[in-house]
DNA sequence: TATGAATGAGTTTTCATTCAT
DNA sequence: AATGAATGAAAACTCATTCAT
């Protein structure tokens, strides 16, 4: 059927088109944040006219939020497949951090978008939501590592939403700084994520 | 000298005024953040005319600066005092965390500004700085600790910056939602930027 | 010549297209106003695509002009087809009266066109000139009805105009409220044409 | 009091400023109609920049909307003044219709900007709700003189509804073409609007 | 001939900043 | 020094029209 070929084929550009949009967009979102990227200069950056984003996009917004949202379900995607290899905690929670940090090395722009939680309360809430799911993900990790004895009860969310801070914060300063090495950072996390500052050992591993 | 005299009395009344449009800005800052501040709104809280606004900052970032820097300022000279008072390492990493959830629960407003610095690109090499003297403070009271034999030596920078992280995502989930209690807050970070997870203890401790 | 012959078709189609889109156009500028509707919409509501418009109307102004111009030849269609009927003026211009009345109750779309013809400087002559047309027709037949003695010689343009402003008057509020009947409206208009508010038929007619 | 003075002069000032952007909307919008007038060309034509637009008005709308009532306002206190003055029924409509005529004929524009009744339907009930205020008007004048035996009982509402849209259409073709004289037009609507087409006084008049 | 994606000029409105008083 | 009226650049979004397919 060529009608049916056709709007394949139609649909297919539409979507190429929208990724093409979203490329751009990373780009100036990444560099400008969202209140300083102007559609006209994503328009430009994707070759098209101002007009032709809104043909794809119903507004700044959607735009902004499609952006985030491709990069942490690609991200998330990542995330799974390599922690889903690996046989015990203290090994899935090394690739989870590597991952969160390399990831971050590849894609810094898409990364330095997710940052800017702080402009609207309106965005907050979603940033929150959207980090939310990745400390889910975490806390479910530690629970199963505690009913497999690797490591004790405790308040697991917590300690989930501490690791993604802390990730947060390395992956922050090396997008705006050039100072760590990828694999220091993880090394450095990992330990401090397992055993703190080791002030004391806990009485009850005595 | 009569003239003496009056520029210096000229100079408090400019110091005062300044101080009161910072107690007006950041009132606004906090409440609607940067973007959505206006210059009318902040000149209407402090009780003055929008133009008069400029004879005391250049402009709206140099309101902003100020704003935030006299935040951490407060929130700095506060820590120190607290921190200094107490005698061993455990106790003032206490404080530290205790004081700067605590801080959230009365100044509202400064914090708000505080998590919002990293608003822009062009503010984030600032924020980074700003940020940065309390990691420093806190590194050195990492290193004192090291040194009175009361934790190991290690990467004392990463450490304190990965502490800095989990108090400002603590806080954060604190201004934006309304979650946690301080109490539990602090005692949960002190435990686990002490100990970790407590995977296994490591060897050296045993 | 089948030349010929394809051409003629050709024609005919062309004919139908046009004013399958004039239907569609009727509905579209009679419930938005002329600015409200928008190309587009006259498309999809022709279930032709947006371009194919082009190749039948100039521009949407065109499309505007020939649906009022349409809307206007039917009503002096309809108009004259009643009013050749009646055999003397009293029944004529009761007859002409009723008629453009009625119109609207079956023809609201058409109607509320015809009343939207006034919309910017750029239309207001053309607007005049068609309505002149409709006032012409009725100086007709008020001439016809004096040379027959009907009625006394008078300024029979100025009369058919003001004719015209209350039989539209008495539409608007038809079309932009719900207040009066046909019925009542048409006897209403005919007794204050012949007498004005001397409603009782002066003297000289009894 | 110095403050007292100054504020009641910035007062001054600011009607004066309300009043002058009042003509450039007055000329702007009789030209070309509401969609096309553009703020930012009322603007140029009060010699403002188009901000400054902002500072009197909240919007093209409320410009509009101002424009509009100060024009009927103005109006309807001259027609009061005028009628007022008139010792019976007949002299009193003549000066009704006579006033409108020519203060339209003053005030073209003005009365352009009245006419365009037919943009959306938001305007079109505020026109109607503009025009009714006169159509009552007119209607307690036809009721005094009911009262006083001048003319017969009747609906009066419709009559007076019939008088401003002949009065209109007169006001119409004065100012789009350039036939017809004030002092002819008063006096056949008055004679229409007494006896209809019957040109001869009715005999309950002699 | 028909399509509908692409275009970009054009519009209202906001607000930091200036400057005459 | 203080004021606040005036400014005008800037920005999101719309839609009539064009044109490659």
């Amino acid at each position: 059927m060529p009608r049916s070929s056709a709007d394949r084929k139609q649909q297919l550009v539409a979507e190429f088109r929208r990724s093409e949009i979203l490329v751009a967009a990373t780009k100036v979102f990444a560099s400008k944040g969202f209140e300083a990227a102007k559609m006209a200069e994503i328009a430009k950056a994707a070759k098209l006219a101002k007009g032709t984003l809104y043909r794809y996009f119903d507004s700044k917004d959607a735009v902004y939020e499609a952006t985030v949202r491709q990069a942490l379900t690609r991200l998330a995607t990542l995330t799974d497949e390599h922690v889903r290899r690996e046989p015990d905690f203290t090994r899935k929670l090394t690739a989870f951090i590597s991952i969160r940090i390399a990831f971050w090395d590849e894609h810094q722009q898409l990364y330095r978008i997710i940052l800017s939680i702080n402009r609207q309360s309106q965005h907050r809430k979603r940033t929150f939501a959207w980090l939310q799911e990745a400390v889910l993900y975490l806390k479910a990790l530690y629970e199963e590592a505690a009913t497999a004895g690797e490591i004790p009860q405790q308040d697991f969310l917590s300690a989930a939403w501490a690791a993604m801070d802390a990730i947060r914060g390395v992956n922050e300063r090396r997008a705006f700084s050039e100072q760590h090495q990828a694999a220091d950072d993880t090394q450095f996390l990992m330990s401090f994520l397992l055993h703190g500052l080791c002030a004391k050992p806990p009485a009850t591993y005595l």
